[in-house]
Order: C-alpha cells, then sequence, then structure tokens
DNA sequence: ACGCCCGCCTGTAAGC
DNA sequence: TGCTTACAGGCGGGCG
C-alpha cells in the first residue's frame, strides 16, 4: 500500500536513473493503467522527444517533469510499482502496463496487478503547478513544517481524526496504515472529534506526524505480507518491523503491555492501543 | 458538510 | 485436498 514514505523512497531510486534522460519510446499497453487518456498512441506522442528533468512528489502522486511544459503523473495505487530496469531485454514481470524507453538504453516500468494505479500526462502551467492534482492538500513531510501550521489545517475541517488524517484535500500523503502509526506515537484515539484536540495534542499529531514520516522513508518504507510494495529497484522496505500497531491486532503493546485492539470503521481496518490512546 | 457504502481489481490466505 | 469466501485498500461517485 504506498503511502507518502513508499512514494518518497521510489522517487528517490527513481530520479538519479532519470534526470536528463530522453524519452525516446513508450509503449502504454494498459488500458486502465492509462485511463484518462484515448489510446496509448496518445500518451506516446504526448511524451516521446522530451527529457525528464525533474522527479517531484506531492503526497501520494509521482510526477516526471518531461520539458517542455509536459509531466508524467503516475499513482501507485494500491499494488503498482515504477521500476529502474537497466537491460531492455529483461523479461516483463507480469501486468507490465507502460514502458518508457530512455535515451540510453534503460527502462522505467509501471507494474500494477491490481489496477487501482494510474499514469497520465498533463501540460503544466507557467508557474508548474498542475491542475489535476489541484484538490491536494499540502503535502504532509515537505509542506506541513510547524506545530501552528498543522493546529490551522486541523481546525479547517470537523471530523473524525483518522478520517481528517486520510482525507488527501486535507493533508496530503497519508493513508491506512501511517495514519493508526501517527495516532499512536500522538497517544489519539481514531475516533477523536478534530475540534476536540487541545493545542498540546495537536503538537503531539505534528511531531508524530514528522516523526514516524521520517523514520518510515529512512527505513524503506513498509512492505506487507499481501502487498507488493518495493522500490524502483525491486527492494522491499523495513519500516514493517517498526511498526507499532498496524497489523497487531492481539499482540501486546510495545509501550503498555496491553492487546492492540482492531476496530473497523467505512470498511477498513483500524489498529490502535486502547490504553495508550485517549 | 459529513458519514459511509460501493465498485473497481488480483493475489493471498483462511475457512469449510 | 479443493473449492469458496474474505480481505487488503486508494479513490471517485453517489446517496442519505
Amino acid at each position: 500500500m504506498p503511502e507518502l514514505p513508499e512514494v518518497e523512497v521510489v522517487r528517490r531510486g527513481l530520479a538519479p536513473q532519470v534526470l536528463g534522460r530522453r524519452i525516446v519510446c513508450v509503449e502504454a499497453t494498459g488500458a486502465r493503467t492509462i485511463r484518462r487518456h484515448r489510446s496509448g498512441d496518445e500518451v506516446a506522442a504526448a511524451l516521446v522527444g522530451r527529457s525528464i528533468d525533474a522527479v517531484d512528489r506531492h503526497g501520494k502522486y509521482l510526477v516526471l517533469r518531461a520539458e517542455p511544459r509536459r509531466a508524467l503523473v503516475v499513482h501507485l495505487g494500491m499494488s503498482g510499482q515504477l521500476r529502474t530496469v537497466p537491460d531492455p531485454a529483461s523479461p516483463h514481470l507480469a501486468h507490465t502496463h507502460l514502458v518508457l524507453g530512455l535515451d540510453d538504453g534503460s527502462q522505467v516500468r509501471f507494474v500494477d496487478p491490481r489496477t487501482f494505479g494510474e499514469a497520465f500526462v498533463v501540460e503544466r502551467d507557467d508557474d508548474g503547478s498542475i491542475v489535476e492534482l489541484a484538490h491536494l492538500g499540502p503535502d504532509a513531510l515537505t509542506d506541513v513544517t510547524s506545530k501552528e501550521q498543522l493546529r490551522a489545517l486541523v481546525a479547517r475541517r470537523r471530523t473524525g481524526l483518522k478520517t481528517w488524517l486520510m482525507d488527501q484535500r486535507a493533508i496530503a500523503g497519508i493513508g491506512n496504515i501511517y495514519s493508526d502509526e501517527i495516532m499512536f506515537r500522538a497517544r489519539l484515539r481514531w475516533d477523536r472529534r478534530t475540534d476536540s484536540l487541545t493545542a498540546r495534542e495537536g503538537g503531539r499529531l505534528y511531531e508524530a506526524m514528522r516523526d514516524t514520516l521520517r523514520a518510515a522513508v529512512e527505513h524503506g518504507g513498509s512492505s506487507l505480507r499481501d502487498a507488493q510494495y518495493v522500490d524502483a529497484y525491486g527492494r522491499q522496505g523495513g519500516f514493517q518491523h517498526h511498526h507499532a500497531v498496524y497489523a497487531r491486532a492481539g499482540e501486546p503493546c510495545r509501550v503498555c503491555g496491553r492487546t492492540i485492539a482492531r476496530d473497523r470503521f467505512a470498511g477498513r481496518s483500524t489498529f490502535w492501543c486502547r490504553r495508550c490512546q485517549r
């Protein structure tokens, strides 16, 4: 389940391989992956001949800037992988939906069994902004940089804390795994109302968010049992070994020893400690 | 405005 | 052992 840390690790791995490279060919065979376009040929025509001059990230979206003025936007969804492959003759993995051929002979391949992910080409505005991503709130890692800023963001919506953390319009990049981990570190219940948080609790939430996301990036993200998350070189992450609550239902809390609980809300699992989180 | 469900997908694992 | 079912879940759409 790639969330902000996993997408950031992919970005950091991909960037040195593609920066300054020219796109020489595109094979877009996965119709659902390029569902915003009419055909693979349309995607190819929009990209071939352009140079990748930056690899950016906003929330869970990767943005490969393709000069002049265009960008390839990629969302990994549930099971998407973006791989750099030095040898174009190496066999394709199953569910390879999009291949970019670069001018050094290497390839970037998008692989996605569950096809929740997507890729699309956009025209960038003069200031570099992308209207298709305008609905996203500030990036949880790079755009939210103070307790005061986080408290102001939280105060803009009256909803449950977990709903708020996972709402990409409120703050971008956090999904089910990291919302649970952040709330545990902040010692806050998932069903706390955003308008009930004190200034002190808002400060704890900021520090927990920053520390959790940074630690997850440092450990290469989280690779789960069923999921397929790997970085641009096919390497698994290691942060799953540091999860305090996610997927640990029935196991003891690492802080107080109480059994980690699993609740369901909005059709998905929430893991938390009934003693540590208030 | 908000809460919550559904549909979209495939691979894995648990249950009968 | 073999089949069925549940589950994983980001996101957009829809309904109450």
